[in-house]
RNA sequence: GCGCCCGUAGCUCAGCUGGAUAGAGCGCCGCCCUCCGGAGGCGGAGGUCACAGGUUCGAAUCCUGUCGGGCGCGCCA
């Protein structure tokens, strides 16, 4: 990637080798940042400090000689250098860079800050995978909003992401839904260990014979409903799934998945028979204690369907296999890195991402999430108390391995006050400000702010600078697997253009060239923010709504 | 007992592949609105970065230990 940022990067480089020699290793390559504090210059580099030792001399004699490499190398660029503290240097950059800056982002387009990726891989995400014994909870809205911009941010990577909901259709929790379905429809009581919930009282009725012996057929028809209201709720929530993976499926063919993974690791000597059960050395590959695949009475345990699974995803040609799971699968990770290790799979290729829970509280109380009791806040109660901007905003601005409480009250009563809508609302203005100005001047501010020669104001910079660390932002939150980080981007670029906003009249502006050039910031402005907003999986709107201003 | 995650402002959390004076939102106090949308802006109070050692030019960040919180350790899923 090409840009005056990554030109300033390649000159600090390039003067690093020049003072330190051919023999400069990069070991601890100089980083170039944007300085915390204002006067500290537009970017600071460390390089000195790191070329000292190796030179052997005062990090501040080798910033000194650094300042003057840089100064031949930027030419006109820069506008001065400034050895500061124990020798890091401030790079003070023109205005002429600055007007280059955004004829670079202008001209990327929405490509701005995609294509990441060194190289683009078939990359299969999974997530959510609630288990279709009762509706999607709030919790499983956080693995939804996560899964689903961490698979935008890698579509913008370059990658080419599928999004799979692995559907837990067979086993216990299956037949106990089952009998619960039963026992409503009968008008007993739920058996110990059932579900309890409304929604299993409205799934008695919905289905026709639920009080039938047959529990099994009961279940079946009581897991369909179900994942059509999961679907529904997904959906609702502007998540999509490409692929819907029964685990059942595993089970059947001939051979079937299942066989098919314990053929492979048979004859790959991994597994063993014992007690009458088939295990699994996974011992051997970092757990703690070889795992029961096949038991003794012979069904397979869950273990046995991942393995499966993750051959299955390995055989479709996906080459990185990503899965979110809840914090209580955490003790499973050991085992399936180990069980990835068995069958033979590249190193690396599968990442087990362990998703924090979200309490949601209410009144000052945290609420429950037990499907069983029924006792729990669905993610369609959620959204429509919040709005879904709102609740996927809350939800991704935290790291996915810390714990949230999302205040529902402060969530409610405050919404107007939520960040999400202070970047939408950032969004919206600029919007107002280019339909005041009018296309045809837009267009031409495009192609006559390349030329600007003006002198920039404090807030034209800093707003430039913010845009310009957009492609860093999301290749960090990307490779980082972290997209609160572009929540906490968007928030600081509408804060951003919000000063920009107060400082500089844009139309009507005076002075030559003046307005276009600000007319194309809004734009690169109004484009960043959209892009940022939409990898979160957010609207921005070109208006809000004014009747939930307050008058 | 063992393993993973967390402990940063009154609250909720960023910052953690080591860099300068530790940040944001909310709440609190004060000030500002003739202006392209005030759903705003500016300023202020508020911190032993849980604690104790260690590594080094430099530690919220890395290492060790302690304390506190969450979760997990099945031939359940």
């Amino acid at each position: 990637m090409s840009g005056p940022l990554s030109d300033l990067r390649d000159a600090v480089v390039t003067a690093s080798v020049a003072i330190a020699g051919s023999g400069h290793a990069s070991s601890a390559a100089p980083t170039l940042e944007r300085p915390k504090k204002a006067g500290f210059g537009d970017y600071a580099t460390n390089a000195a400090m790191l070329l000292a030792p190796r030179a052997g001399v005062a990090p501040r004699d080798v910033a000194g000689r650094l300042a003057g490499e840089l100064e031949l190398l930027l030419g006109t660029s820069l506008e001065r250098v400034e050895i500061a503290g124990p020798g890091f240097l401030n790079l003070f950059l023109s205005d002429g860079w600055y007007v280059d800056a955004l004829a670079h982002m202008l001209a990327a387009g929405d490509a701005f800050g995609g294509g990441s990726a060194e190289t683009a891989e078939r990359v299969n995400v999974e997530f959510v995978s609630a288990n279709p014994t009762g509706p999607m909870t709030a919790a499983g809205g956080r693995h939804a909003a996560y899964g689903d911009s961490l698979a935008r941010l890698l579509e913008f990577a370059g990658n080419d992401v599928t999004r799979e909901f692995y559907i837990n259709d067979i086993g216990g929790q299956v037949r106990r839904l089952g009998e619960s379905i039963q026992a409503r429809a009968r008008g007993a009581a739920v058996p110990e260990g059932g579900y309890e919930g409304d929604y299993v009282a409205e799934l008695a009725v919905r289905i026709p014979n639920s009080d039938s012996d047959d529990v099994a057929v009961v279940a079946e028809r009581g897991v369909q409903l179900l994942l059509e209201g999961i679907r529904t709720s997904m959906q609702e929530f502007g998540v999509t799934f490409d692929v819907w993976f029964s685990e059942g499926s595993l089970h059947s063919g001939e051979p079937s998945a299942v066989q098919h993974a314990f053929d492979e690791l048979e004859a790959r000597g991994e597994s063993y028979r014992s007690d009458g059960a088939l295990w699994l050395r996974t011992d051997a590959h970092g757990d703690d204690k070889d795992r029961v695949m096949e038991r003794s009475t012979g069904e397979h345990t869950y273990f046995a369907s991942d393995i499966a699974y993750h051959l299955n995803k390995l055989e479709r040609g996906f080459e990185r296999l990503i899965d979110v799971w809840g914090a209580d699968h955490h003790g499973y990770v050991s085992r399936m890195h180990a069980a990835f290790k068995a069958l033979g799979a590249p190193e690396g290729a599968m990442e087990l991402i362990i998703m924090q829970f979200v309490n949601l509280v209410e009144r000052g109380e945290r609420t429950q999430f037990s499907k069983r009791r029924g006792d729990f806040v669905q993610l369609d109660d959620l959204v429509e108390q919040i709005t879904v901007d709102a609740a996927r905003f809350f939800m991704l601005q935290r790291s996915h391995d810390t714990m949230v409480d999302l205040d529902i009250d402060l969530a409610r009563e405050q919404s107007n006050e939520n960040p999400v809508y202070y970047v939408q609302y950032a969004h919206a203005r600029i919007a107002s400000i280019l339909k005041k100005a009018g296309a045809a001047s837009v267009t031409a501010a495009l192609d006559a702010a390349t030329r600007y020669e003006g002198t920039l104001e404090p807030a034209e910079r800093t707003l430039v600078k913010k845009l310009l660390a957009f492609p860093e932002e999301v290749a960090e939150a990307t490779e980082r697997r972290a997209p609160h980080k572009i929540a906490a981007y968007a928030l600081e670029l509408a804060q951003t253009f919000t000063a920009f906003y107060r400082d500089c009249h844009v139309v009507g502006a005076e002075g030559e060239g003046v307005e276009p050039f600000r007319l194309a910031l809004c734009v690169a402005t109004k484009r960043t923010i959209a892009r940022s907003l939409d990898l979160l999986g957010v609207g921005a709107p070109e208006q809000m709504s004014r009747e939930a201003q307050p008058s």
